[in-house]
RNA sequence: GGACAGGUGGCAGAGUGGUCGAUUGCGGCAGAUUGCUAAUCUGUUGACGGGGGUUUUUCCCCGUCCGAGGGUUCGAAUCCCUCCCUGUCCGCCA
């Protein structure tokens, strides 16, 4: 969310933002609303002032005086109620259309309208080539008994998947090795509500917009994060930090929940988009100032770079565009890390920057030296996702004879197990 | 899930229809006193919004906020309803 004085002192400057972005959003309705609800609150106010100092006379009058006085001001009390109404009512609007006002992009944010267009920064490492025919991701874990794509739909449906043996080994290797990464780094562990309120998902920014994404628990009003992102960021919610905490690194590895709504079809095939998969996820709360914010931001795509890196995987690193960036957002790296079975780079990690628009909705403030309160700046970035990041793992640490070589830094985490065969 | 008791300012804790935004204590801040510290004394001390003023800071006026939302009333922290949360006991349970 933005401030309302800052939408409006800078108007032309948010319809281009929004332009960029992609985003249709009424703007001039939003001021229209805006000077209504001045309005109606004056109106309001002014009233109300008036019925106290004249219900707090009362006692001074005589009888009579009284009867006349306590009659006008039961018509007083129908005006103010009527006018409270109208108020309420224009809030309601007003509110939902400021929750869908998006973030101002940054300037380095290329122009383009979907993620075809995002554009390439850097590469890492060299795609390797192989003198064999690699099978995919697919076929290899069920030679190697370790991925069962098939049961996991017979339990669950499409985009479920079961990981067994060596497989499930190797899952949680990744997890906890990126995880203790981070830790190492000075980043706070975190095990959080997975399922939660409305507000986390609002102050987060993925409602409104994003419900067709998640899990909704309708009768209880909880809802199952797609990210441990929510319940992290939320966390802090509604507290007044003190400047010397921040920044607040912390670390969550969790399940998450997509209900990948509108992919019908896309990447149906293996562990690329499925409806339930774990994450690291780093998440910083930090003080409002855009220049550390940006430093903050890259430093947090070079920790998950250190970790595609442990694992010796080729990757490149691309700015997101205008139209491939969300509401909340003023700027996204993604990593791709190479897949073999796709030909190409596949997304594996998101880093993004916010400044203080999900502060502003959550209300995460700080005490600045000037004892001053202001809304924080909030950054996340993926550790690593898995399954998603076996695809490349499993695919390029396979050997010609459909066996998987264990990556050295996995290996504390897999019982010493150095090569993963058929059973 | 059932029964009971509660939710008041950073914390503790009064207040049961009308100068209550709220007694008091602790903490915080400022000052006094004292070689320093401690102790003592004095003062001060919330959030959000609207308007004015300044437009960097300070300031002035008004409104809202006693878990949340609604209701009764000329007037609600105080009465009523719904929900949320906490505690205790019972039931169920990894």
């Amino acid at each position: 969310m933005l401030d309302i004085n800052v939408i409006r002192d800078n108007l032309e400057a948010l319809r281009a933002g929004a332009a960029k972005k992609h985003v249709e959003v009424d703007l001039d309705r939003l001021m229209e609303l805006d000077d209504e609800r001045r309005r109606l609150i004056r109106l309001v106010e002014d009233a109300v002032a008036d019925q106290r100092r004249r219900s707090k006379a009362l006692g001074k009058l005589s009888d009579e005086e009284r009867q006349k006085e306590v009659a006008s001001l039961g018509e007083l009390k129908e005006v103010i109620k009527r006018d409270e109404e109208s108020l309420a009512s224009v809030m309601v609007d007003f509110d939902a259309l400021m929750l869908r006002v998006p973030n101002f992009p940054a300037e380095e944010v290329p122009e383009g309208k979907d993620d075809a267009e995002n554009v390439e920064l850097y590469k890492v490492g060299e795609i390797p080539k192989a003198d064999f025919d690699r099978r995919d991701h697919v076929e290899l874990g069920a030679h190697l008994e370790i991925l069962d794509i098939e049961r996991g739909v017979k339990l669950s449906g499409a985009r479920f998947y079961v990981l067994k043996g060596a497989g499930a080994l190797l899952h949680r290797a990744v997890l906890e090795f990126a995880y203790q990464h981070m830790i190492k780094k000075g980043f706070l562990p975190m095990e959080v509500p997975l399922l939660v309120r409305d507000p986390a998902m609002v102050g987060t920014a993925y409602y409104p917009g994003g419900e067709d994404q998640a899990y909704r628990m309708e009768r209880d009003q909880l809802s199952l994060v797609g990210t441990a992102e929510v319940p992290v960021t939320a966390y802090r919610g509604g507290e007044i930090l003190d400047e010397a905490e921040l920044p607040i690194r912390m670390v969550a590895r969790s399940p998450c929940f997509r209900r990948e709504a509108g992919a019908a079809g896309k990447d149906t095939r293996g562990l690329y988009r499925i409806h339930q998969f774990e994450k690291v996820e780093q998440v910083v709360l930090m003080k409002n100032d855009e220049e550390a914010s940006y430093e903050e931001h890259q430093s947090i795509l070079r920790n998950s770079e250190e970790v595609l890196q442990a694992l010796e995987l080729p990757y490149r690193v691309v700015n997101v565009c205008g139209g491939d960036l969300g509401v909340p957002h003023v700027q996204k790296y993604d990593i791709e890390t190479w897949m073999p079975s796709r030909g190409n780079y596949g997304e594996t990690h998101s880093a993004s920057r916010f400044h203080d628009f999900q502060a502003r909705r959550l209300n995460i403030r700080y005490r600045d030296e000037s004892k001053k309160k202001r809304f924080c700046h909030t950054l996340n970035n993926t550790v690593v996702a898995s399954p998603r990041i076996l695809i490349p793992l499993l695919e390029l640490y396979q050997q010609k004879d459909g066996s998987v070589v264990v990556p050295d830094v996995l290996r504390p985490f897999m019982m010493g197990l150095e090569v993963i065969r058929p059973s």
